[in-house]
DNA sequence: TTGTATGCGTTATCAC
DNA sequence: GTGATAACGCATACAA
């Protein structure tokens, strides 16, 4: 392994000068800055990122703690975590993955926390490192967040099955007392609101299987050409699967699904669905840790709402 | 942040003689040693990672690469990113996730990687610092690797079929040619041989959409109690989904799937499969390229084939 | 603009 | 068995 040491000897200058060509490289000379950096690449030299952290007090290490559930929210999670990586690598940080909200900050910078439930709330509130969170922040809270626009999502779904030319429209929601799914409700009933429709909204628990028995349950009384909007890709899963055994979907009545992550291509037919942009997500989450982590100043608090994709597939016409 | 200095301070010992009691405890006379380990609980210390990384030259922190395509793959992956990363934190480390396998391994002391292909054997070859496959060597290849037992797997299917009294024992394969397609394709003809009955052997993209246009295609002329033997979960879900279009599974049809990883259980009925253990691989996969990183001794190739597990569910009689 | 000295927190080495 | 010292690689403060 290379060090500065090295670099400097190839240069013929003392090692700080190398430290500054890559940290301050305005405070050097032009021509020793080329010498430099020649040096440096003949070397092939890269900074040791742990003497960087023991000296600037770092760790260069963001937490990632997953409060929810692995199991129930499996397919969201690989994709997220490996942008959240890739984009941490590029401003030098490594990830740690933790589902122990109560583990040690000592050896880390900060943490992007996922899937908090009401009870997470105390704990949270008492970590000293700083925090940004994937999902709405609690009402009231000071807690930062990135998500997607969960009701402007529903919103988009919502208004993409009018103008399909569904005749009623139904909102299978999702039956959680949390703000994204507050948020995602709102968005259905605002543009109902708007066009003066008619609201029939249910909520079933976040399964395929949930979903099904629900529909099952009163799909023999649903006029044909009805679209509904679901909640998520897995309740949208479940209203295709009991639609399905009777009618034909996409022409007898439509679905669309809200997350597309996964389930909503293994579906058949496959789902229109509001993709949550988990790159972008990613890339917000860790420009916020980052800079909180890096800034001296006061945390301000900040919202960032994603705005997502609509993906139309095979489940509407 | 309390360092040994503190801790030392408060029993009114050398640091170094804290740092013994962490490292060396052996060496250190019990009286101290229990006064020390007070001071450590007194102060609340904990061992600065960076600094420990510095003077061992380590960097604590283990890559893990994902060659493979990530949408083809995802559900598999976070809780296997999630075991591992608990399993290395366990041991001091920390988890980088990368999907580059050109990218420098000046800051990491080990990697683990998934989902080689050909193109990247020579790439692999390249790597300085100790690598463990999850996933079945190339033949010929000196690397070691942790995997479920493959062949093993797809035996226990195929012998829990025919226990269930399945007539016909069809194979619904993965056509992809890499060793562990290829083991579980001769885990079925083992078991089939053994019995003497007659093999029918498929293979298809791992989609289930492709598991099901195969299957749609010749589902007319299946005589019934034929039981799928499916390479995957995937395919098993599009093995059902043909099946159950025209009949009932599992009172017409059996079919059992592979990996036991989500899929199985949004399937309509439930899949019953093989599941990958994948705490326990991750556990492996940890401590051998933990091992590799801290010991000295030349790396012996190993060979680790875990015993999946079958479970049960609504896909078979 | 450039170089020297010092320290970050830890461990190994070598005294005692 | 215990403690003083140096070293890991880097960056800050200060001197030139």
């Amino acid at each position: 392994m290379t060090n500065l040491n090295d670099v400097a000897r190839n240069a013929h200058v003392s090692k700080m000068t190398v430290s500054r060509v890559i940290n301050h490289p305005e405070r050097v000379s032009d021509e020793l800055k080329e010498l430099v950096e020649k040096a440096i690449q003949d070397v092939g030299y890269e900074p040791n990122r742990m003497a960087k952290a023991l000296v600037n007090k770092r760790h260069y290490v963001i937490r990632f703690l997953l409060l929810e559930d692995v199991t129930t929210v499996e397919p969201n999670y690989a994709k997220l975590l490996i942008h959240i990586a890739n984009y941490l690598q590029e401003s030098g940080y490594t990830l740690e993955i933790s589902t122990d909200l109560a583990a040690s900050t000592n050896n880390i910078d900060g943490m992007i926390v996922s899937g908090w439930r009401q009870a997470d709330l105390e704990g949270l509130s008492l970590v000293t490192v700083p925090i940004i969170l994937y999902g709405v922040a609690p009402e009231n809270s000071r807690l930062s967040y990135v998500d997607v626009h969960n009701k402007q999502g529903i919103e988009m779904a919502t208004q993409y099955m009018i103008d399909r030319g569904y005749q009623d429209i139904w909102y299978i929601g999702i039956a959680i007392d949390l703000p994204f799914a507050k948020q995602r409700a709102l968005g259905y009933r605002s543009v109902m609101n708007k066009y003066g429709m008619s609201q029939k909204v249910f909520a079933t628990e976040n399964h395929a299987h949930s979903a099904d028995i629900l529909m099952t349950n009163m799909v023999t009384s649903i006029q044909s050409n009805t679209g509904f909007v679901c909640a998520t890709d897995r309740i949208a899963l479940g209203v295709v699967r009991s639609l399905t055994r009777i009618y034909e979907v996409p022409t007898d009545f439509g679905v669309i699904g809200f997350d597309g992550v996964f389930i909503d291509q293994i579906s058949s037919p496959q789902l229109t669905t509001i993709r949550q942009p988990l790159a972008l997500i990613a890339k917000n989450l860790v420009k916020e840790i980052v800079n909180r982590v890096e800034s001296d100043e006061e945390n301000t608090k900040i919202e960032v709402n994603i705005t997502p994709e609509l993906i139309i597939r095979d489940s509407t016409q």
